[in-house]
RNA sequence: GCGGAUGUGGCGGAAUUGGUAGACGCGCUAGACUUAGGAUCUAGUGCCGCAAGGCGUGGGGGUUCGACUCCCUCCAUCCGCACCA
């Protein structure tokens, strides 16, 4: 009797589900641990092989520490928010809620065939009032607390407040943005509208007008992450900037904090290296340059400020404050024109002109703070404005764009910097000694810099400077499918609503489109306002709102009163085990590290790093077929005869090929056009091209697990993708392979059963030999499942059952911890054995078994024997020998005598239990 | 341009600390059982060579008794960032 597993899959699925043997609950008597996955969001095009393959290496893991003896909390969720449900809407008038339900119905049926672990009392959707009324309760405190630069952490505004009555903003150290200074006494003037503008600007949540990525397409303003190379990340639409009122989050508060934290966590190297990229600290000094004829100086951000007398002029981005200023009138309608071409440009063409640069004199100078010497100001969109101060004193000879400014206006390169050649180009390494440079003439690039921050300092012209290139980010989306902002507006000043009014739920609008007057789609609803008559906000939250803080409700999902309970949060803490993808690394994982970071300050959570341990799974690539057709005609090559032919390459279907060779026949029904289709054979056979690409539909390469279930079983899925490679690469997906998982699951139901499919397992006690064989697999798969390397593990487990068929061995003894070595890979064939055994209980229930040393101590071991470091020969030799016995058994040996002959034995090593290396 | 990663049979990959390179699986070859098999089992399978033997972890160089592993250098591929001052 082969091995059913269609009807034994679901049979045990049903079981676990009914008894709620994954359901978690806090335990003080069991060590913690949290294993989580990303959770999806639910696409209407449900999972295809390559998704579920990181929820199959953490349903391994949480599995085999539950049989360790570990309390594991390992739940699911969706991130159920989001563009495509509400752009179907657009399309389709259904209501988005719809859409991602039935999405989620369609995701969890997928999920459960593959047999996880979760417990799903716990899951949560973001979309669900119950769970956004927290995202919208974090939100309100965001907008309560601001940043204490003194003591690095989120406080009340309340005392805020009573620092302003007390002292102004005077001896305040806050993250803010740029606000003027104030007292006591300026405060207690401030009306209430004044006062609100004013605590706005210091606010973790804030209101302000800023420049914000604008995609008319999608409607919508995006966060940076969300945009890439000028195109929305969803949707690939152009994204343009713009100047608008809008919330944010004051991420760039916590950017030290987001940076060091980085070094306590045990993620991948690249991850971490991108985060440190994204935050982007970068140390110098701010320089104020006076401006001549004006009281206004010029502040600019450097980090060579060591290169300050090679500084031969000066340039602003278009959009500083001061450049309208400070032109002058001769210059005027020309630095007007430039500013105005330099908006129209998009950022797209920003980027795809970065050659050429452009720029416009304003007829402005600028006096250096050390020498005295007239810089003439320029305006430029070489320079950002949203990066340092917006404005930077130019060092031609040191830095390369500089450089080719400088050389289009003519004008002058003063080298600084020994180790160039500025005749060819600037020099901008921070290598060699400075000279002309005054006081610092001599000196190395370190030292100059210190020196000269020191002297800014003294004279008051600038000082030490740490600048981040990570931005606040915007918090709002003129969406409709996302969490409104518990915000309302009173007199055009915006207030939070009262904690107990949460959750505001979503009202129902009549379109899922802007209104006529271009105002968001809350707009539309009706009665949009607080009981008062206030009208509430119009803009929804992101998708990252949702997704920051999912892993901290999960231990308490179902709690009324508070996000989590204390006894929870101190019980879960944090995740020991994150696994998901890598693109997530300067969204989701930056935005969830500063919202934990958030909490802890404000005591919610109680570890500063929301992800101790974090793998990226690789991407399943797609093994694409091809067949040849000659151009021009209906007639296909087989693969090896194409060089015969003019031929052009067309990807077919790979579920129509079978190791490469196409079934015509299904070709021919595949389309209708090649109906007709003639073909050049070899051997009687269509032989395919392949190569792997990505896994697409427009490639035809797309392989579904639902298919692959129903043929194969879950338990093969389960052990082919984690067979396949290590979990963090990248591979291609291949259907023959997927076989050899099959017949190992096939061979391991035969090592149970006789031939007629009875089962046929013995008391008898194991040998010496099987008890080793166990032993070795036990070990192997301790470790390779701790350090998440799952395909060796079950490379030794295909070699642990290769042997037991060596030994003819179907011993209950043996037979019953290889189950449970194997369950947390194949659930349920080991279950359904298990309990064929006699146990009552689930496997999963069952303790891991302990490895022991000493069934695989050898007596005797096989050292290979080396000459000049080549391997020769093989001797067998009592482990107790010791190196000189050793030596002298190799030396006397037959074999030896062969590849020694005439020469001389130079020496012998020696590496006991391992080698022997004899140089001669 | 900057930063990171990866290069091992026909293919996916293994070698955990410098110690038998190619475990395990796919594919392939031959055979057994069989009406048949795309089921199962047995044997073989890095390359060259009849063999002895030689060569072999992207290329070149080095350290070492011994290098996929460490160092230098070059090449290729992938990913991230990109006028970031």
């Amino acid at each position: 009797m082969e091995y059913n597993f269609t009807d034994i899959e679901r049979k045990w699925q049903q079981y676990w589900k009914e008894n709620k043997i994954y359901k978690t609950q806090i335990d003080h008597d069991k060590p913690k641990q949290y294993v989580l996955d990303m959770f999806p969001y639910p696409s209407g095009a449900g999972l295809h092989v390559g998704h579920p393959l990181g929820y199959i290496a953490s349903d391994i893991y949480a599995r085999f520490l539950r049989q360790k003896g570990f309390n594991v909390l390992h739940p699911m969720g969706y991130d159920a928010f989001g563009l495509p449900a509400e752009q179907y809407a657009i399309q389709t008038g259904q209501h988005p809620a719809i859409t991602t339900e039935n999405n989620i119905n369609r995701y969890r049926e997928q999920l459960d065939k593959i047999g996880f672990s979760y417990d799903w009392d716990r899951e949560v959707r973001t979309c669900d009032p119950e769970y956004y009324k927290w995202t919208q309760w974090t939100f309100i405190q965001l907008y309560k607390h601001y940043y204490n630069n003194k003591t690095q952490k989120a406080e009340p505004i309340t005392e805020l407040i009573s620092k302003f009555e007390r002292s102004g903003n005077l001896d305040l150290d806050a993250s803010s943005d740029s606000i003027e200074d104030f007292t006591a006494v300026g405060w207690r003037k401030m009306n209430e509208k004044e006062k609100q503008q004013t605590l706005m600007k210091y606010r973790l949540a804030y209101l302000s007008e800023t420049m914000v990525n604008w995609c008319p397409k999608l409607g919508t303003v995006l966060a940076n992450d969300e945009v890439k190379e000028g195109y929305s990340v969803r949707g690939g639409f152009p994204v343009e900037k713009k100047k608008m009122n809008q919330w944010s989050l004051r991420v760039t508060a916590y950017a030290q904090r987001l940076l060091d934290g980085l070094e306590k966590i045990d993620w991948p190297d690249s991850l971490k290296e991108i985060q440190r990229n994204w935050i982007g600290k970068s140390e110098g000094a701010t320089i104020f340059f006076k401006v001549k004829g004006f009281d206004d100086q010029i502040e600019v951000f450097t980090t060579r400020p060591d290169t300050i007398f090679g500084s031969t002029y000066m340039v602003l981005a278009p959009e500083h404050e001061l450049v309208k200023k400070i032109t002058t009138q001769q210059y005027s309608s020309k630095v007007e024109k430039y500013i105005e071409e330099s908006f129209k440009r998009t950022e797209l063409e920003r980027m795809s002109e970065t050659k050429s640069v452009t720029g416009q004199f304003t007829g402005t100078y600028c006096e250096h703070p050390f020498t005295g010497d007239l810089l003439p100001v320029y305006v430029a969109d070489y320079v950002l404005a949203g990066y340092g101060t917006g404005a930077i004193m130019a060092v031609p000879a040191h830095d390369s764009r500089d450089y080719s400014f400088a050389k289009k206006f003519k004008l002058p390169i003063k080298e600084v910097v020994t180790g160039g050649n500025i005749e060819k180009g600037s020099y901008d390494a921070k290598e060699g000694t400075l000279v002309d440079s005054d006081f610092i003439s001599g000196m190395c690039v370190p030292d100059a810099i210190k020196a000269v921050v020191k002297k800014l300092e003294s004279n008051g012209t600038g000082k030490g400077t740490v600048n981040f290139r990570i931005r606040d980010a915007i918090f709002s989306r003129q969406r409709y499918w996302g969490e409104p902002f518990p915000v309302y507006y009173k007199d055009g000043i915006p207030y939070v609503l009262d904690e107990d009014e949460l959750p505001l739920e979503l009202p129902e609008v009549d379109k899922y489109l802007p209104t006529e007057a271009g105002e968001p789609p809350l707009a539309r609803a009706k009665n949009w306002k607080t009981k008062e008559g206030y009208q509430l906000d119009w803009n929804t939250m992101p998708g990252f709102a949702g997704s920051s803080a999912y892993y901290i409700r999960f231990m308490d999902p179902r709690n009324d009163n508070e996000l989590v309970s204390k006894e929870a949060v101190e019980y879960w803490r944090n995740v020991d085990m994150y696994v998901g993808g890598a693109e997530h690394a300067t969204g989701h994982l930056v935005y969830s590290r500063f919202w934990n970071k958030f909490l802890y300050d404000i005591g919610v959570v109680v570890e500063p790093e929301p992800f101790k341990k974090l793998i990226n799974q690789g991407m399943l690539q797609g093994r694409s077929n091809f067949v040849y057709r000659v151009k021009g005609t209906n007639k296909f090559v087989s693969y090896n005869l194409k060089e015969n032919y003019d031929t052009m390459p067309i990807h077919v279907d790979v579920n129509i090929v079978d190791n490469d060779i196409l079934d015509i026949e299904a070709f021919k029904k595949w389309n209708p056009e090649y109906e007709n289709a003639e073909f050049v054979l070899e051997n009687g056979k269509y032989v395919c091209g392949w190569d792997v690409e990505k896994m697409s539909k427009s490639y035809h390469n797309v392989v579904n697990p639902d298919d692959l279930i129903e043929k194969y079983g879950a338990d093969t899925l389960r052990l082919y993708e984690m067979f396949l490679g290590p979990i963090e690469q990248s591979k291609p997906w291949d259907p023959k392979g997927f076989e050899g998982a099959f017949r190992f699951i096939k061979r391991f139901w035969r090592l149970f059963h006789d031939d007629k499919g009875n089962l046929n397992v013995t008391q008898q006690s194991p040998t010496k030999e099987e008890l080793k064989a166990l032993h070795k697999a036990i070990k192997k798969a301790n470790e390779d499942i701790e350090r998440f390397a799952f395909n060796t593990a079950i490379s030794a487990f295909m070699t642990f059952l290769n042997k037991l068929y060596e030994y003819k061995c179907n011993k209950k003894e043996i037979l019953e911890p290889f189950l449970i070595i194997l369950s947390p890979f194949a659930p349920h064939i080991t279950e359904e054995l298990w309990h064929k055994l006699g146990n009552r209980q689930s496997i999963f229930f069952s303790e891991y078994p302990e490895y022991d040393e000493s069934y695989i101590t050898e007596d005797m071991i096989t050292y290979p024997v080396s000459f000049n470091g080549k391997t020769r020969f093989k001797i067998e030799i009592s482990a107790d020998k010791d190196a000189e016995e050793i030596e002298k058994k190799v030396l006397e040996a037959e074999e030896s005598q062969k590849w020694i002959k005439d020469k001389k034995v130079k020496k012998v090593i020696v590496v006991p239990g391992k080698i022997v290396n004899v140089v001669v």
